[in-house]
DNA sequence: ACTTATCGAGCGAGCGCTCGCTCGGAAATT
DNA sequence: AATTTCCGAGCGAGCGCTCGCTCGATAAGT
């Protein structure tokens, strides 16, 4: 299937599996023993969670809301968090560190060459953020009411991926395939067209703009804006993640 | 000045005008007779509003301590509006008619050209937003937690930004100034590069980037990315708003 | 000029309600 | 029988909002 070709995380990054990795991370929080129980009924609540906030709101969503959409009482939803902070750091927390490992563990084939590497992280970026769009939305639209412990684990999250950019930026312009001002800042630019897939989702739809056509825009854009040769080197990147 | 220069609406566009504006734009609602009170307490009620929901989100904002912030009690509030809904949609209203107006009033001189337009477009919103910093962030973060109706004015608002720049790019392609795939795509890919300013405006503080470094950015970005000739014209924008 | 009547602006305790959170016991599993 | 899981009524706190009230300024009457 081309689908499968394309998104060959479509199981790893399921919710089933980030909430797997998320009760790891959690287990002494989580009271409830049995594995199997606590990752269906944890896939239970993030789902409503996330559906929930990213309708009205994670402050405006509560807990008996919460409650009666994912099936368990008021009493079992505090089995598997102590308070709702730690709900929304729970969310935010997978997203991060999962948005992290993809992004620094490019194929081989695609590290050597600045151009195609700089199309596979926005590619890549874009479908992560496809795969995981309702976790990726919770993370942009919650993270600035948050405390600040976790509003810098947030903070840490965006300028992780602008550096990670930034590198291949960098590694451009020093062999002369890239004509950039400021890394730094060029990097910064680049970033909002990556979020802006997922923050404004309705939008795209609307418009009748697939995923692919938007990836194809954005690797064009971000290629004549960078002066890189061939723009339609983009299309190199995508092959790439039927390895996966 | 040359920051006088640079901001000729420094003075049309301060709290004490856009409030103003509110109260007419509301005066059925606003109990309170004499101008200039209603005025300077809209404004208080206001600048609170916007630094407290700035901070922790307009719904987790009280009005107990929105009260203690704008120096009025519980029932004082109530007599500048209804319900706390119409509160934010009061701000909504305001960011959406003076962004849509301000936009709309290219000087002649640089109407006729698509580069400078488009030019004048960048450099305009990101003055524009950052002459309306709390407001802007207010209407981009607290937009989807509204009732349908309101939200409607908000979504329409995003859509009549990009409809605008969409037009100066379709003229500068048909002129052949523009090497553009599909019109209404890049519009959509333009507006967040504007917006990122205000939405993350801690990250370009904290990089120590200045909003003329930041439009010269993004004016070079887009001016590239669509293969115009002169990426430079860039400047010719700015001189035109002494005039104003 | 002095008194009195009127009024609009502002106050804040208190209403009905929902919030996040707890805990003793029922139900299910082993 | 023992242990684990789950339930949901109930707690105090805080919410949006109301309303009877005070008070200083202005207007009217003398």
């Amino acid at each position: 299937m081309s689908l499968a070709r394309h998104r060959p995380w479509a199981g790893a990054y399921s919710t089933e599996a980030l909430c797997a990795r998320i009760l790891e991370r959690h287990r002494q929080v989580v009271r409830v023993q049995k594995t199997p129980v606590a990752v269906a009924n944890l896939a239970r609540i993030i789902t409503a969670t996330l559906r929930l906030s990213n309708k009205q709101g994670f402050h405006a969503t509560s807990l008996r809301e919460l409650a009666k959409a994912s099936g368990l009482s008021m009493g079992g939803l505090y089995t598997y968090f102590a308070n709702k902070p730690m709900l929304l750091s729970m969310i935010l927390g997978e997203v991060m560190a999962t948005a992290s490992e993809v992004l620094r563990a490019p194929p081989e084939a695609v590290a050597m060459d600045a151009v195609a590497h700089l199309n596979w992280l926005i590619a890549t970026h874009i479908r992560l953020s496809e795969a995981m769009q309702p976790w990726f939305v919770f993370a942009f639209m919650e993270a600035k009411s948050f405390p600040p412990a976790e509003r810098q684990i947030a903070l840490e999250g965006e300028v992780d991926t602008e550096s990670i950019i930034a590198e291949v930026l960098k590694q451009g312009a020093a062999s002369g395939v890239f004509v950039i001002g400021e890394v730094g800042l060029t990097a910064a630019l680049i970033k909002p067209l990556l979020q802006d897939w997922y923050v404004k989702r309705a939008k795209y739809r609307k418009r009748g703009t697939t995923i692919e056509t938007y990836i194809d825009a954005v690797t064009a854009f971000v290629g004549a804006a960078l002066g890189a040769g061939t723009a339609a080197a983009g299309r190199a990147s995508r092959p790439a993640f039927g390895q996966g």
